[in-house]
Order: structure tokens, then C-alpha cells, then sequence
DNA sequence: ACATTATGTTAGAAAATATAACATTGGTTT
DNA sequence: AAACCAATGTTATATTTTCTAACATAATGT
């Protein structure tokens, strides 16, 4: 199921709650960006919106630099782990069709409403958790 | 385990992107707080920060309004909801100690990367999952 | 008809984020 | 040692986002 790789591309966190979850300064963040490490989606008025995946990038990122890896070296390792993933891809799916994070947003809120809806007269609490995981 | 209790009442979300995933307005979204529907934290600055229980919330909210059940009913609900919790939780642990945000993303950060150290030097995908779910 | 409820809209202030420039620190290189 | 460079800090200024508060409005209940 892709719903779950949908979940963790969304754009969904600025970069306050990034700096606390990461505790990465907004210049690092930001350096990284520069240097192509990760390329956070941007608002409508060019604020820059973290998805999980790009949290884990940073984390990722911080690892690696504690261990001694620089900038260059960071940029290398996360190339070899692009082609292996697309190496995996390739041999299964033909490629599909690409969406907007308008379009992943809708997708997204209707199934959880759609959930929702199923039970919605019983007292269970709500579950966002689809979200995410 | 607790851990998943934290994650989902971590407040990660400002109001834009909580706007987005429930299709409320932040019209809508101050009301309900105003009647205590749902209570958001405050960051040092005032700015108001959901956690996915918040989410799930709003998305209830939304579900019993779309079904005719006004403010005041819904109050009722979440009330009866609260004391069925309460009493559930009554049958079995003794109180516990209460955490502020920061000492939760304390605990966040370090359980994640306690993680990550293990798994260091290998070229795996890192995981934020473990926030949620 | 009048009140109330839920929401829209607008104005002005405060907070969060943006870019850009310059500063600093700790290693490298010559 | 002097000069570099990489990674990050700091500061200034602009823009975006969010805040509260007030007033407007459409639908509903009395």
C-alpha cells in the first residue's frame, strides 16, 4: 500500500516544531537545504513545510555528522541509497501517475473521514494515526 | 506502553496545517476551543500547537456537527467520553507523574535516537514512525 | 419577529520564518 | 604562522502566519 509513503511525504510541519524534534538550529536546517541534503516543500508564501521523511533525513543527517561524516560525504551516501531504492522499484512497479500535495491532502482527509464515518455514532476515539506509522 | 500516549498528545501542529488536514477554518477551529472542545497547547509566544488527539478532536467535532449535534451536545459527548476513560484507567494504574512539553520531546528525541545509534552505520531509511502510531 | 448559534470578515498587533550578510570556530593546507 | 574552508552563530530587515477582538450574517429555535 502507498498510502503510508503518502502519509510520510506529507508537508506537513514548519520549521519550529522541526528545530525541537531535531534540535537542529534553523541555520543547519537551512544549510542542509542549501546543499541540497533535503528540500522541504514550501507554502504559498515560501515558508518551508517539513514532511516525516524529511525528518528523518535530518536525523539522519545529524548521525552522520556526529560520526564525523561532512557535507560531501553525507551527499554521496544519501545518492547510493537513492539508486537502491529505485533499484528495488524498478523491479516491480511501472511507474505511476504524480501528485500534487493538494491532491495527497484530499486523498489523505478522505480516508480518514471515510473511516470516521463507519463509526461515527460510537463513542472510540478518533484515530489520526493512519496518518503516520 | 505510554510511549505512543506521548507521541499523540505531542503538540507538533500550528494552526495552518490542522486548517489542512480537517478542511476547518481557524474561525472554526478558535470556536470549538473557546467552547473547550479542544484545548491546544500555547508555544512560549502564544501561538496555538495540536497534537494528533487534537486532530482526531477536531475531526469528531466536525463528524457530530456535519450530523446535526450542536456545541452543547458535543460537550456532553466528549464529557461521557472522559468519564468512561476515567473510569477504565481507574481499574488499574496508580496516578502518574504529569510531564511538561519540553520533558516529553526530551524523551522523544532521546528514545528516537537511542534508536538510531544502533542502527548507525548502516544505509536503512531512518524512521520517525515511532513518534506516532 | 427576536435571539441565539455557528461562522465569515476585517483590522491591527505579535510571533514565526525568510533571505542575506557578516562573524566565529576548528581543522587543513601551504 | 598565515591563509583557507567548512559548519554554524548572529544580526538586520522583510514577509508570512497567527493572534485577539469586534462587527456582520445566515440559519435555527423560540
Amino acid at each position: 500500500m502507498t498510502g503510508k509513503e503518502i502519509r510520510r511525504s506529507l508537508p506537513l510541519f514548519p520549521i519550529g516544531p522541526v528545530m525541537e524534534l531535531t534540535d537542529l538550529t534553523a541555520r543547519q536546517i537551512r544549510y542542509y537545504e542549501e546543499h541540497q541534503l533535503v528540500v522541504p516543500a514550501r507554502t504559498k508564501g515560501n515558508q518551508r513545510m517539513f514532511s516525516l521523511n524529511d525528518i528523518d533525513l535530518l536525523l539522519e543527517i545529524k548521525d552522520l555528522l556526529d560520526q564525523g561524516v561532512n557535507i560531501a560525504g553525507i551527499k554521496q551516501i544519501f545518492a547510493m541509497k537513492e539508486e537502491e531504492k529505485n533499484r528495488e522499484i524498478a523491479s516491480k512497479q511501472p511507474t505511476k501517475k504524480q501528485l500534487t500535495d493538494q491532491e495527497l491532502r484530499k486523498i489523505l482527509r478522505s480516508e480518514l473521514l471515510g473511516e470516521n464515518r463507519l463509526k461515527q455514532t460510537n463513542l472510540r476515539q478518533g484515530d489520526m494515526s493512519r496518518f503516520f506509522h
